[in-house]
DNA sequence: CCTTAATCCTGGAAGC
DNA sequence: TGCTTCCAGGATTAAG
């Protein structure tokens, strides 16, 4: 579910909200969302290591993967899958949501829950931030939110793959998920099964500045709310209402009203207009 | 390298 | 109304 705009919405709702914080205590409702530090694999994480009595104090971001870092060194990473949440609430009394897997109660009585129902994201346990990037990020490309026109033709230049399928790979440029792919695509004017290594230098700035440009205001509009996502404050996005094609196979193009077309790319439902992008 | 298909899950929507 | 089928913001793995 959620891309580059709505991890980064929730970064900095829980920048907003928690910075500073401490946790008072953890509960796990599904230890196996929670995979423990490397050095301890075959035991379940403790509340220690899932932050308890920790204080909260930076929220990072790279690519779709999230971290919280704390005043004593220790991070989780998390991720969010297709259907994972990370949402901050008050304290309230009755049953919890359904599928929620852990459960942070903050000082100053909120809490932190991580809710995940079809549970392809998860949390990881690290005793540094260190760590956690060395195990978690290094296979990530360079951020999307600010991808460089000369990073992103270094990755199209070398591959024999189509367009959509490089800007989808996490190696190559970190963030772009099936909804920005094919906005960027359409605003760029690329088709999605051009062949990467044929794209011009025009057409690979264009690109890069179209992958900045949509992402950046994805995240101004709070992320695009398709089916369940909510910002950590449990808010919808805003941005699936400025979708040019995602979404919207077989209606006009709104550019030049030709409708536009569907079909699968890299086992990802595409769209696209076979009149402005080329 | 590259692509394809299967897999991990749940739930909402569409079809009959 | 109820049952079945398909589909979904992701990512990894095995097979060809």
């Amino acid at each position: 579910m959620p891309e580059l705009p709505e991890v980064e919405s929730v970064r900095r709702s829980l920048e907003r909200a928690l910075l500073g914080r401490r946790v008072e205590r953890v509960m796990v409702r599904r230890p196996d969302v929670v995979e423990p530090p490397p050095a301890s694999r075959r035991h379940r994480a403790t509340r220690e290591e899932l932050l308890e009595g920790a204080t909260l104090t930076g929220f990072e971001r790279r690519g779709k993967h999230l971290a919280l870092l704390t005043a004593d060194g220790r991070a989780l990473a998390a991720h969010l899958g297709m259907s994972g949440s990370l949402v901050v609430e008050p304290i309230g009394p009755g049953r919890h949501q359904a599928h929620t897997h852990v459960v942070w109660t903050l000082e100053g009585g909120r809490r932190l829950v991580f809710r995940d129902p079809r549970r392809f994201g998860g949390l990881w346990c690290f005793g540094s931030f260190e760590d956690l990037r060395r195990c978690r990020w290094t296979d990530l490309g360079p951020d999307a939110l600010h991808v460089r026109t000369t990073t992103l033709a270094a990755a199209f230049a070398a591959s024999r793959r189509a367009a959509k399928a490089v800007l989808l790979d996490q190696h190559a440029i970190a963030g772009v998920g099936n909804i920005y792919a094919d906005e960027s695509l359409f605003a760029a004017g690329v088709h999605p099964l051009r062949p990467a290594a044929s794209l011009g230098g025009t057409e690979l700035g264009a690109l890069a500045a179209a992958v900045r440009s949509v992402l950046a205001a994805a995240v101004e509009a709070g992320g695009s709310t398709i089916r369940d996502y909510v910002g950590a404050d449990g808010s919808p996005g805003r941005a699936q209402r400025s979708h040019a094609v995602y979404g919207r196979a077989g209606l006009p193009c709104v550019r030049c009203h030709t409708p536009l077309s569907s079909s699968q790319v890299v086992q990802r439902t595409t769209v696209w207009c076979p009149r402005c992008q080329k």
